[in-house]
DNA sequence: GCGACAG
DNA sequence: ATCTTGTCGC
């Protein structure tokens, strides 16, 4: 598949900044989709030394979360790594993975926030609006944001909070264990959002979209890495 | 000025 | 993200 926006990435730290406080205002913070019956988990990896990035896009039948298709591609680091630009970092080469894709998913979830950011336009909210998709942020760790720790049961549930508005949830996967951080990333409503990713994450802390992207990633660069 | 800071 | 094997514990 192919983006439906499309701007350049070569860009300085200050014209990424504006683009996004521009793209920020097409994400859609409500449900906006059908039946979903194939979810995408996306990540990218890095070689220890050197520039190069793999970025894998895995798709997963909802209901067995079996994977149905799994797409890699390696590219060359042309943005370094700043708190709050890190889309320009990563989606190049999640773009080139994308369009090798040959079904089409029906949700991306990603490894990152959505609109828990500054400008309220994380990577998931980025590539949402590039590919005019429903996407969700779940992150291991917290951009920006104040919240309140959730209970210990599994899928008890905290908001996140920035000046006074609701950016995201924290959300318990797993009785016991840390929670991790939910965001609208594009075209669907927190609380769907929150619903999903707790569906999505029936054993371990993180969704099975992502630890299947996790794992596709590892397994690619160490094929490049030898 | 100080501390925080997705991956 | 990346350093990284075994090991403590349920």
């Amino acid at each position: 598949m192919k983006p439906v926006i499309s701007h350049p990435w070569d860009l300085s730290q200050n014209e990424a900044l504006l683009l996004q406080q521009k793209l920020a205002t097409k994400v859609v913070r409500e449900d906006k989709f059908g039946d979903i019956q194939l979810i995408a988990g996306v990540d990218v990896a890095y070689e220890k030394e050197g520039d190069k990035l793999v970025a894998a896009v895995v798709i997963l039948d909802a209901d067995t979360l079996n994977i149905v298709e799994t797409a890699t591609a390696t590219d060359v680091a042309q943005f370094p790594y700043i708190p709050g630009l890190f889309s320009f970092r990563e989606l190049p080469p999640l773009i080139l993975a994308m369009s090798k894709l040959e079904h089409q998913p029906d949700l991306i979830v990603c490894d990152g926030q959505g609109i828990a950011h500054p400008r309220r336009l994380g990577l998931a909210s980025h590539l949402g609006v590039i590919f005019d998709m429903p996407t969700i942020g779940c992150g291991k760790t917290k951009l920006i944001g104040q919240h309140d720790t959730p209970d210990i049961k599994r899928g008890a549930v905290t908001p996140l909070i920035d000046k006074d508005e609701v950016i995201g949830s924290v959300l318990r996967t797993q009785q016991g264990i840390n929670p991790i951080y939910v965001s609208i990333g594009n075209q669907i409503s927190l609380s769907t959002a929150n619903e999903w990713v707790l569906k999505l994450s029936p054993k371990y802390r993180l969704p099975e979209t992502t630890r299947s992207a996790d794992q596709a990633v590892r397994v690619k660069l160490s094929k490049i890495t030898s």
